[in-house]
Formats: structure tokens, sequence, C-alpha cells
DNA sequence: CCTTAAAATGACAACGCTGTCTTATCTCTC
DNA sequence: GAGAGATAAGACAGCGTTGTCATTTTAAGG
């Protein structure tokens, strides 16, 4: 039961181990006809080599961390999802830990990933990417690290990312087409870092139609089902109701959904419904909900890939942008002529 | 920025470093004032022993694997929970897996984690710990691993579950006690295990209260929100409507709970209904659903336990149960007088 | 052909631990 | 206080790779 070992390879091969180890990791300087029997030796074999010893003796661990705290556990599989993608491909592996906020409890877990399993990058997700002590402690050691959409410090090593502000701009837009003019935007929880983007992403597009922005139809939420409810009983209780509500995430555009069905108004005939997020309760609720898609996987994969080819890239990219895409469904229709 | 190694431990502490390692591993034959000599060096010098120096030395590589397929990313998240903080306390680290049931192209990677990584254990979520092949390829390469809440099969490996059968029965005894008689039930998939363990607990407690079931109040379903949808149709237009429902899971439940909305229908006054897995939603909507937590992440915990503590318990379990829990809220009420 | 540089390969020492076996040091006991 | 039997500690050889450097083979040039 005893597993093998490139010395069988080798010797099977009839070449040393240096040069099946050179085979193995692409090293120039072997010929064909080497390569090829050193290649049906280790397929004859069925070969692996021992992840631990070429940690120990290599610098690679062929290990990569995702750190994560406590996101929506669908934004957390997406992720987890694209990063495994990218590490699968490369014949990696993907090393989760969570981060609690809170305690400094997270301290030893982190260090503990960087110099005891000396995992070869950190994928840094939502909210760790923003924490200022974690980024301190993986520049202090030198870690290759990639933040997934950062809120700020843009400097902080290299991080993928979505166009917020140009998302919300787009379904903006796309209500206005429609004939919407009075247009509710509820706000996401103030601490998050894409509430701002999306306002501004709403207002700009609000401004560059020239339509006044009026105050009342922004209200705040907390990018939670109950704040969402709040906010669509503060909008549809006006004297003029708003034709279309455009919230920040998509369980507040649930709240607006659950609000209006309660208020006997039709959607999306009286009102239109956007979210944002395309979570999916998105098509399971009736009329299913018009949305934005943020590549979740796509950045995590992303992110991935620059940590384990960073080694070749001399300079590493600063950033990658990647497109969002807007759902659009049954929960927006044309202005109603009231 | 070369890290400190044992031999740096034992040179502080003036000891050799097998004595350093004695320490660390808490091996026996170490003299008090040894043992905290090394310990106060080890604190002092900060170290932390090299994974895969370790891995590769002796025995253990303190790597434990998770493969999930591709259940709710709640329950995932949730089991992950647990895995880690079993981990967390032993000084372990986890890795995920997923593995796509449809094609093959699992096998590689569960044989990598084995033969490359020497993962100390694996743990199997929902459909995979009922895939044969996957078993057996662990079977084969003598890999310790725990199953959780497993189909069927009982007798390959440890596993950890919960009784689906008595949860059900006691949720049905619930609604009994408030003064139900005419229940509905949905059943799920017909191909998920706890399918019909659901339907069996169901149909004891109302074998034991003397009720004799009506085969008309029994739908099945697939355990998504649509499929609820359907079944509460059926069950709520009928000349005779029940009084309460009972789905075999919340997603379903909701989809009852939105009949009963759409149908004028008051939850709990004119129609109580009760889910089973108490996912984040029951919470969100209203009212609040009644529903069965399931232990996820204390199950996870315990197969990630089970795995760390292997060696040192002569005889692992064969089988741990964890309890439910019934989470009464307002979704369910006394039978109206009807 | 022989010389010389370049390309291909191999020998061997790490990497940082743990396992095994040996040696030194206590603790008893009579 | 000497000998026996623990108990504590150390020496040293791996574990299975990769890195470094030496060596052999091939190709190029005159």
């Amino acid at each position: 039961m005893t597993s093998i070992t490139i010395t069988d390879v080798a010797a099977l091969a009839g070449v040393s181990i240096k040069t099946v180890s050179r085979v193995l990791n692409s090293e120039p300087n072997v010929r064909d006809g080497t390569r090829e029997r050193v290649l049906s030796a280790v397929n004859k074999l069925n070969y692996k080599p021992n992840l631990a010893a070429r940690a120990l003796a290599g610098s690679r661990s062929y290990l990569i961390g995702l750190y994560y705290d406590n996101p929506s556990p669908g934004y957390i599989a997406d992720l987890q999802r694209g990063a495994m993608s990218a590490c699968r491909k490369a014949g990696y592996h993907l090393l989760v830990e969570q981060i609690d906020g809170e305690k400094e409890r997270w301290r030893p877990r982190v260090e503990s990933l960087l110099d005891q399993v000396k995992v070869d990058g950190v994928i840094l997700a939502q909210p760790v990417c923003d924490r200022g002590a974690v980024l301190d402690v993986l520049e202090e050691r030198n870690a290759p690290f990639v933040r997934i959409a950062p809120a700020g410090d843009w400097d902080r090593g290299p991080y993928v990312y979505m166009n917020d502000r140009q998302a919300a701009y787009d379904m903006t837009d796309h209500l206005l087409s429609l004939g919407h003019r009075r247009i509710g935007f509820i706000r996401g929880h103030p601490e998050h870092s894409a509430t701002q983007q999306r306002y501004l992403g709403f207002a700009q597009a609000m401004a560059a139609a020239d339509q006044s922005p009026d105050p009342a139809l922004v209200q705040w939420g907390s990018f939670t089902f109950r704040s969402g409810v709040g906010a669509a009983e503060r909008l549809l209780n006006r004297p003029v109701k708003p034709t279309a509500i455009f919230a920040s995430n998509d369980d507040m555009a649930l709240g607006v959904m659950a609000v209006a069905n309660r208020m006997q108004l039709n959607v999306p005939r009286d009102l239109s419904v956007a979210g944002f997020d395309d979570s999916p309760i998105a098509q399971v609720v009736w009329p299913q909900l018009t949305s934005i898609r943020i590549p979740v996987a796509e950045m995590a994969e992303a992110a991935a890939n620059i940590l384990i080819h960073k080694r070749l890239q001399q300079q590493a990219p600063a950033a990658r942008l990647l497109d969002f895409e807007l759902m659009l469904r049954g929960s927006v229709g044309p202005a109603s002529l009231a």
C-alpha cells in the first residue's frame, strides 16, 4: 500500500529523478523523446507527486486560501465555485477560512495559513478584503493576495471588481427608457461598500435624464427583506406613488414585492420592481425579479488565476474589471399612464 | 525573512530538536521543567511548525477534506462553519472540493486529495455520501471518512445523522395537539433520502392518533418552491380543505404560504403551515414559518472531530446521532372550528 | 575531425520535521 | 549506595521532492 514515488518513475523511464522532476514541472532542457518516456512511465504507474514533499523542497504549496467573513451563503458558494474551478485547472487545492470579524481570533488562523500551511496566495472576499489589520498581516509577510471587490484602499495589492455604479446606472436607464419618471430608490446598508456606488449610479442616470432628484423617493434600507418592506411602505404610502422602485439588492426588492402584493398593486402593471445581485430567489418569485447579475464566481476565478500564475507574469495586474449583466425579467414593465 | 525552525527553538531552549518535537506533539517522557522551557522558547520565537515538513516526516497532514456536490448554499455554509470550528480547535485546516455528480471529472480530484495532499480524513456531505463510486475510491485507499446523513449503506464507514422520522413525527404530533385533524402532507423529491423518512414520521404520528390516512391529503413535491405551490393548490382546492399543511421542507412550505395568500386564507387562522429545514427564509417571511432545525453545523463538527481524533480512540464510533429542534413560530396555530 | 559552446542529464545536498534506536539520567529497592 | 528498571533526552536517518552544481551529450563551426 506504499505509494509510488518519483524514484519508481525514474527507474521505469530509465532516467534520473531530477529529469522526471523537470518533466513534471515543465522545465526546459528535456529532449522530446525523454519527456515522452517519462510521461508514459508516469501514466503507467499513475504517479502523483507528493504535495508535502513538493512544498518542503520547493517554493510552492499548490494551495490557495480563501478568506471570507459572513456574507450570504450564496455568495460564498459562488466564490468557492469560481476559485475551485481555477484551482482544478492548475492542480491547486482550495483552503477555506472564515474570519470572524468581531474577535481577534482571526489572527492566529491567518498567520497559521501563511506560516504553517504556507499557501501560495490568499483570496480575500467581501468584508475581509477591507479589513486593514488583515491586509497588514499579509503585507508584513509579503504574502500574495488578491482582493475581491474592495471598498477602498485600492493601492493595497491587486484586486478584481465589478462596476456597481455603472450597473445601477444602466438599470436606471432601462427604467427610464420604459417611461418611468417617478422612480423610488432604496439604498443599502450604510457601512456596505456597494451602497454608495449603487446609489451614485442611480443618481447619475437620473441626472443624465434631467430628472430632478426627489429626496423623498430615496429611502434607506439595510439590505434585508425587512428593511425593504419598511422602505417600500414609506414609498408607496405617499400621495403620489412611484411607478417603479429600484432596490439596492434583491432581498429588499422582494420586500417591495411583498408590500405591493399586500397593497393590491400588480407587479409590473402598477409598479415595476428591480433588484440587484440576481440572487437565486429572484427567479423563484412571481413575477420573476429583474436584477443585476454580479459575476461572483468569475471574480473568484480571476483572483485565483492571478495568484496561481503570479510567478509567470513579471508584473501582476493591479486590477481586473469584470462585466455585470442586466437580467431583465417580468417584474419590470412600461410605466403605467396613471 | 527566513522563517524560524524547530532548530531555533531547540537552541534557545537548550534541548535537542527531538525534545521540542515531543513537546509540540504532547508526547510522554518530557520533564515538566523541560516542557516549560521549550514552550517559553516557542512563544518567545512565535514558532509555528511547518505543515509540509510535518506531513512529509510524519503520518498526519493536518488537513481535512470536505466533499460536497451541489446542495443549497446555506447547507454548504453551515457545513463548513461546523467543520471549520472543529478544525480550528485542533490546529487543522479545511480543504473543500466540489464533486460534480454528472461527469466523471470528480475522480481525479478525489484521488488527488488522497494521493497528493494526503488529507487525514474526508467529510462527505449530502449527495456525495451516497455515491457508491466515491465510497469505493475511499475504501480502496483505506482513507478515513465520515458521512453526513447518508441515505443508505449504513455499514460503509462511520456517519453522523439526524432522526428525520422522529422530527416529522414530533411536528405532526404538535399539529395534532393543536386540534388539527385534516393535515395535508407534501412529500419531497422521491430520490432524496429524507423524503421517505419524513413521510414515515408523519404517517406514524397520524396512525398513533388513530387518524386514518386520507391519501388525497398526501401530495408529492420535489423540494422546490414551485412544487410546493402545485401541491398546495391541489390540497386547497379540495371541497374540504385541510386545516394544516406540513411540507417536507421550507421551500415547499413557502409555496404553500404563497398559495394561501393568493386564496385569501389567513395563516395561521385559516391554515397552519409547517416546514422542515429551518432555512433562513423561514424567519423572514410573515408570519414566520414553524419548522425543524437540522443541526447541520453540529453534524459537520462531529464528523470532523471523529476524523481528527481517530487515532486516539481505538474503536471509531459507527454512528453519531444529533438532535433536531422544533422551531415553533407564527405560521402554526390552533385548528379553526370551521 | 577536433574544438567549443550549448543543451541535456545526473549526483547530491537540502527542505524541516518525525520515527527509531541509543544513550544518559533519574528513582527506586534492598 | 549499588544495581535494576524505569524515564528522559539525544543522534541520526529518512520522508519525497526541488535547487544547485557538476557532468555528459549534442550541435555548431572551422
